[in-house]
DNA sequence: TCTTGACCTTGCAGTAACTTTAAGGTTTAT
DNA sequence: ATAAACCTTAAAGTTACTGCAAGGTCAAGA
């Protein structure tokens, strides 16, 4: 099958798709007398593999990874667990600055007359938080 | 005041000054008989305000035109209210898809045994969902 | 047969916000 | 004198693509 069907079927841009190939997480084969592409049920396989890491929160390189632990048949799942365990905390670090921020925003707006008057809150508050005082 | 003060003062990386300079956030005056840059109160100012909207989760962009709202006497605080609601609902979308991927990532954890077999939940999950099944 | 449109190829530039490296000049203290 | 600690620039590397240009190929219709 050509790039654009095992774009489709995986839910991957076909310029992902090539993208994969320069970095070696995909190597389909080539038609001797075009060039084009030429992806294999277990190419398609891979690539929808990495679409639903991807979707799932992992980077490329932790995405190879995980697909060098999908193919290789002595893999323990302890060692995959672990990955995940990983991935988790940091995902829950990230969250918990998103939230950090998402507060700072709130109570920023909530000061705010938002009017047609140059006073602002905000303005105030990023000028005077952080490295303020200084002399 | 020259640059290492400077980043200490507002938090940043003396590197990330110098970046910021590139891109003209900040234009430091030069000392003529050694060009170091040399940062007066109100550089230092700008420093502080751009590491906070930094860490309220602005991107440089933003905190350019937050910046220029800072120093325009004119602005309307409706004006700078907007542009962080705007920012607050990308955030809250933000945070939703992380927890989204938190949701998936602990489903795929508990599902794995976490032993020595090779047989694994979490590899099983992402080689079904997504694309799978196509024939 | 010709043409049109949809497909395929490559390579290179651009994105965000830095960080790292290299190579070297200046200042300060001993 | 010299070593440590500061300063300078320019260029490359990072992540995961996206967009563009120039051109080859293929399938269908007139």
């Amino acid at each position: 099958m050509n790039i654009s069907q095992a774009a489709k079927i995986s839910g991957l841009p076909a310029q992902t798709v090539r993208y994969y190939e320069s970095i070696g997480l995909v190597s389909p084969a080539r038609m001797a007398h075009n060039g084009y592409r030429s992806f294999s049920k277990s190419d398609v396989d891979r690539l929808c593999f990495l679409k639903q890491a991807k979707t799932t929160g992992f980077s490329l390189e932790e995405s190879r990874d995980l697909l060098a632990l999908y193919e290789n048949a002595d893999r323990r799942s302890q060692h995959v667990k672990q990955l995940v365990l990983d991935k988790l905390s940091r995902l829950d670090q990230q969250i918990e600055e998103l939230m950090a921020m998402r507060q700072t925003l709130s109570e920023l707006a909530e000061g705010c007359q938002g009017d047609e008057q140059p006073n602002c809150h905000i303005i105030n508050q990023l000028a005077e938080q952080g490295g303020a005082g200084h002399e």
